[in-house]
This record gives C-alpha cells, sequence and structure tokens, in this order.
DNA sequence: CGGTATCCCCGTCGATACTG
DNA sequence: CAGTATCGACGGGGATACCG
C-alpha cells in the first residue's frame, strides 16, 4: 500500500482504500453476488489467486467485506459500507460504457461472456424443464468456441464440452457482436438483422430467447449523440 | 500503465482510465474549478510535478482533458466526458465522508484547509468592502499556524504573512476541529459551543462568519448512525 | 475447494533539480 | 508560470507452484 495522500478530502480518503488495481472490480464482482473464492476467481479471471487474496483481506481490513466462515464453507459479505459503494461502481459504468466505446480484442472473453450471461438467467422467462443453448462464436480460438449453457428451473450451468443433452437453440454470434449485444452497444435486433447474430431453432424459443437474460444495468444507458 | 484489465465490463474499462494513483483527485480539482497548473498544484500537495504533468497527458489522451493554450497561458479543462465523471468523484467522496472517518494528523494540511476555504467563499454574504480573517491553530507547528484570508467583492486571497490590514474577525481554532468543521462532521454551533472553535471579534461578524463559505457538498450527507 | 508461498521483474512514484 | 529531466527504491502484482 502506498503511503496516503495525505489530504482531508472525503474522495482523497475513499481513493486510499479504493484506488489499487482490482480492488473495485473484487467490489463489483461481490456486488453481483459471489460470496465464495473461486467465484470470484470466475469473474476476475486475470487476477492470480495470491492478489484476490490479499484485496479480499485488503478490502476486510477497510470494513468492506466481512469473512463468513461456516464449518468448511467460506463466503466473502459486503458489509454495509461495501453495500454503499454500489453508487460508485455504477456511476463508473455508467460512465465506461458512454465514454470507454472501444473494446480491443483482449477484452473479448467467451468465459467471462457466459460467466456473466449465466448469472442473469432470467428463469421466470425459461421455459419449464432443461433447456439447453448452444452457443458458437466462428471467430474464436477453437478452444473457447463453443459452449452450453444447461437452465434448469433454479439453476444455470455453462459447460465448454458438450454436455450431451439435446440442444434446443443454437446461437452462432460474431464474438465481439454478442458482448456489444450484452453490454447493451446494439440490440438482439439489431444484431439479427445484421446478420452478425444467428439464432437456430423453434421460432418461439428464436423469439424469446433475448428474454431469458436480464439485461445488464448499463444497456439501459443512453449512448453519447 | 499497467496492462489492462481484459474485461469487456464497462467497470473494468473506466478503471484502466482511472484508478491509477492520483488520477481522480486530478479529476476532482478539475471539478472544483482549478485549470491552471500551478492552481492543480496548490490542490494537491504532495503530488510532484511531474506526476501531475504525466497524469494531465494520460487524461487528455483519454478524452477526459482538453489542454487550451492562449499565447503564453495555459489551461486544462473537462472535456464532456470528463464532466460527467463529477458523479463519479460525488458517490467517491460521499462514501468517504460515510465510512472514512478518523482522519490521521498527516490529514490535517493547514494550507489546503485554506486554500480550500478561499475558493468557496460566498462573496454575496461577505460584507463590503475588505474584510480580513485571521486564522490561528495553536496546534499547527508554527510555520503553518497563522494565516490570513483577505476577502474583496471578487476575490480571496490566502497569505500565511500578516499583510498588514486590520483583522476584522479572528478565528481560533484547533486545526482538526477545523477541519471537521469544514468536512461537516460536525457543525460550527458544535464546534463553538464545545470551545474546540474562538471566534474573535464584532458580535455580528462572528455570527455571520459561517454563512461567509459554501459549505461542501459532502458536509450535508448524512452520517451512519 | 480455498487459499499460501515464492520469486522476480519492471513500472510507479517520490524527490529534487533544472529550464525557457 | 509551466512544466521537463533525472534518478533510485520500493513494492505492486503477474506467474507459477504448492498445500490442507
Amino acid at each position: 500500500m502506498p503511503a496516503g495522500y495525505h489530504q482531508f478530502c472525503p474522495v482523497s480518503k475513499a481513493m486510499e482504500l479504493l484506488d489499487e488495481r482490482w480492488t473495485l472490480l473484487v467490489v463489483r464482482e461481490l456486488a453481483c453476488g459471489s460470496e465464495k473464492f473461486n467465484d470470484l476467481r470466475r469473474g476476475l479471471p486475470r487476477m492470480s489467486p495470491s492478489l484476490l487474496s490479499k484485496r479480499l483481506q485488503q478490502l476486510a481490513r477497510s470494513g468492506i467485506v466481512e469473512r463468513h466462515t461456516e464449518g468448511k464453507d467460506v463466503r466473502y459479505v459486503l458489509t454495509t459500507a461495501g453495500q454503499e459503494l454500489r453508487p460508485v461502481v455504477e456511476a463508473l459504468g455508467a460512465w465506461g460504457v458512454r465514454w470507454v466505446g472501444e473494446l480491443g480484442d483482449e477484452d473479448l472473453d467467451p468465459t467471462l461472456l457466459l460467466w456473466d450471461m449465466h448469472r442473469n438467467v432470467d428463469h421466470t422467462a425459461v421455459p419449464d424443464g432443461r433447456i439447453v443453448i448452444q452457443f458458437s462464436f466462428p471467430d474464436a480460438p477453437t478452444k473457447t468456441r463453443d459452449w452450453w449453457m444447461v437452465i434448469t428451473a433454479d439453476d444455470a450451468d455453462v459447460c465448454d464440452v458438450d454436455p450431451g443433452y439435446p440442444v434446443a437453440v443454437m446461437v452462432n454470434a460474431s464474438l465481439r457482436r454478442m458482448v456489444e449485444v450484452w453490454r447493451g452497444d446494439m440490440t438482439w435486433s439489431q444484431a439479427l438483422v445484421a446478420g452478425d447474430i444467428d439464432v437456430l431453432g423453434p421460432e418461439t424459443l428464436r423469439r424469446d430467447l433475448p428474454r431469458w437474460f436480464t439485461p445488464s444495468p448499463f444497456a439501459s444507458i443512453p449512448r453519447p449523440a
């Protein structure tokens, strides 16, 4: 931890706790509902486990996170102070979506995309029973090209190997377009019309699929003219 | 600049530009109205000039700041994108004032306090003519103990030597209490009653002095129970 | 599953001096 | 006033391996 700012300004005092690399992204993950170490890791794939561990300890010392253990089960939970960082994260995201438009190829991580989509499945909107969606990103490297999302009444799993169940809908998409749709930079229908995303399957499922996922809060932020 | 986060999440993309040390404090200074290099320095006394220069360049490259030159005059101005960071800074400050309560002695910088107060003088509230306030912080080191603020119709200057004009009001205060009042952690009247701040001078001036300064936006944030 | 331990590089930051 | 130049230390953090 570098020295503080030696300023009484509340912004400075906040940044003394929050300005280190990864810190607010850990908070974001916690605010998104991840509680377990390895779930946090999945949302922060490029972060080393030792650094994640360190950040969690720092956040705990700062009173932002509490470490709960029940038997072998360990969970990290935002304190009240931590939950009140949500407006900060939201303001940052709202700004980012408006003013940091262009994504590099490096930002297009299919693992992260599927992880993010899977935790935003709206189970009330998905038909009953087990629904399997296959995603295929032709422009992605072979290893991360094909994905299967298995949705049941109260769960959603992601696999990078065919789990064997019959596929209900197949989504064939440019990875970049899929990410852009997910971020709200464009709509499903725009991408479909443009031919950048193909949805294959029964008519009703094809039509309803966009509603199976609750859009990110940033999707609705108006973009600058 | 460390590597990016390799995430498409808008929060990550924002933090790639903003999470380095000092960056958002420079934005705060610009949002507070400073435009010139050395004014920015006054608001960021512990930041080296080279680092400030570097940050300004980074902010310019990020489209957050524009460098305007007119002849010899150089001014840094927030772009639209930069102005839209105000909600981020405000959210951080609101959080900081609630959850980073305790200030270290290192955070109590009289220079910064006077600089901050002087730029928040409400000239419509100060009596006409030249008003000189002397501040004295008995608990501060000799060099930074005594200050004079000279307020005229359209200007406010701070000196650390007696400018020679007659002093209208004298404020004798614990530095810590003065900072806490300024931050809104306590009110003027609380500090006066507690005897941590003494105001000496004509009755009307003593009574009105708190209103000569427009309180920081964070002063009104409710503190946690 | 839930982390530590270790290692080492390289960038950041701070300090100070200096310039047009 | 508005910065640049230089320099050195420190430690942040990335990678990887390992442990209960």
